[in-house]
DNA sequence: CAAATACAAATTGTATACATAAGGTATTAA
DNA sequence: TTAATACCTTATGTATACAATTTGTATTTG
């Protein structure tokens, strides 16, 4: 056994600020402070400059010499390439998992699946969409591939950041769809205990399914009511 | 434009490292001493732990707390998934490549062809994997997809260190093998060029195949013969 | 007034010194 | 002799001071 105090302080700051870009509260685009971070985490520079490059190679910031960190941002140019990408990559990375899982995976997935759940539930959004993370981030780990993984992770950057208004739904259909996303999940757990690839696939892909359409309504919303606009244009309000 | 002198000596010692660990000048599972590498470049340890970092997010090496850097290993678990997954990703970057092209991309992935075929006559062996790898790169930057990316480069790492024999021809057949891969890439470029997806990914399917054969047997080496063994045994000469 | 330049402030990059942790060696006790 | 422990050496992590670069602002000049 280590100490866990004054050890863990630079992994604990930078997952805590991995959290805070997937769950959007450090917007896309917007310039991480060195001094005011260090300042926060009660650290120096030198230990923060390094998160800073491992949150470049990792791809939640951009890195420019003598510019300081970016978030990455999430342009349209981008998000046709995401929802172009998603579905080779989780499902790959689904097969993988159903050949290669060990015993010992299941329960901690199962455990995440359970806390998910309950957030889902609870309706703590920004939580679920955490969870709804991790536990993809596990089969990812499932699947026991070095080179897929660095691409899910990039993937699930994003997914997470379109996915927190998902958990967060505003009629009873958006529940209904929250509801069959967590049971998808238990399904999937069962595919992977049986070493059902295809099955695991198959799943995959509808869970990716489901959740497209809520998250291109994201990206493109519905359009504004026209009778107001013209009202407005009408009259020339302005 | 900017002075070229002192800023880049951190990106040029970064490149540098990837190189030597590309080459197998640097070995596979071998730890990286910060003071030496330090003395070598002439920096303090900040930047080079930095580096380090860097390095790390890319794959090249495996970070551990308060253990240093490990150039990542090649063991045999891994070189099965790099098998398994490395015709997925070539191909959907290939088609991505295709599809985003721009004009002003052909030039320099044309300029490396160039440099990498005159290698490859040459029998600069280090060299042209290392050009080939710069090929596979750029098609990579092509693709414009920041998701598959990060996956592309961590398969070339892996190929590029187990190609270096490739370009090593020991017979003529071998010599005839490396003489179509660099007719290959023109014919790719050619695809690019055309915008034609479907022959780029043909093309890139076969060139994939052309060098698993050869990669393949880097893994797992032909036999020693039988009767070499049979005697040595027989005499119980240890 | 616009554009350019010079200066000042803030931010980023690097070096060094110090703190902490890991690994190895010698000494001691059983 | 072996095993355990204390100590020393080496390597890694962090803080701070300094250097260089960038950015904002004011001033000057046409």
């Amino acid at each position: 056994m280590s100490r866990p105090l004054p050890t863990d302080r630079k992994k604990d700051c930078l997952e805590d600020i991995k959290m805070r870009i997937l769950t959007l509260d450090i917007a896309p685009g917007s310039d991480l402070d060195e001094a005011s971070l260090c300042d926060r985490y009660g650290m120096s520079r030198t230990p923060m400059r390094e998160i800073f490059q491992r949150l470049g190679g990792e791809g939640f910031v951009q890195l420019t010499q003598n510019r300081g960190a970016k978030v990455a941002s999430m342009d349209l140019a981008v998000m046709r390439m995401f929802f172009q990408t998603a579905p080779v990559i989780y499902a790959s990375v689904a097969r993988l998992a159903a050949e290669n899982r060990r015993i010992s995976d299941l329960a901690p997935l199962q455990a995440t699946q359970e806390t998910f759940r309950a957030a889902t539930e609870g309706g703590d959004a920004g939580q679920a969409a955490l969870l709804n993370h991790r536990f993809h981030l596990q089969i990812g780990e499932m699947a026991r591939n070095p080179y897929l993984l660095p691409s899910l992770k990039r993937m699930l950057i994003d997914h997470t950041r379109l996915s927190q208004t998902f958990y967060r739904p505003a009629s009873e259909d958006e529940a209904a769809r929250v509801a069959r996303a967590v049971e998808q999940h238990e399904a999937m757990i069962a595919a992977f205990e049986a070493q059902d690839a295809q099955r695991a696939v198959d799943l995959t892909i509808d869970h990716w399914n489901l959740s497209r359409d809520r998250l291109e309504q994201f990206v493109t919303p519905d359009p504004l009511p026209i009778d107001v606009l013209t009202e407005k244009g009408g009259a020339h309000a302005v």
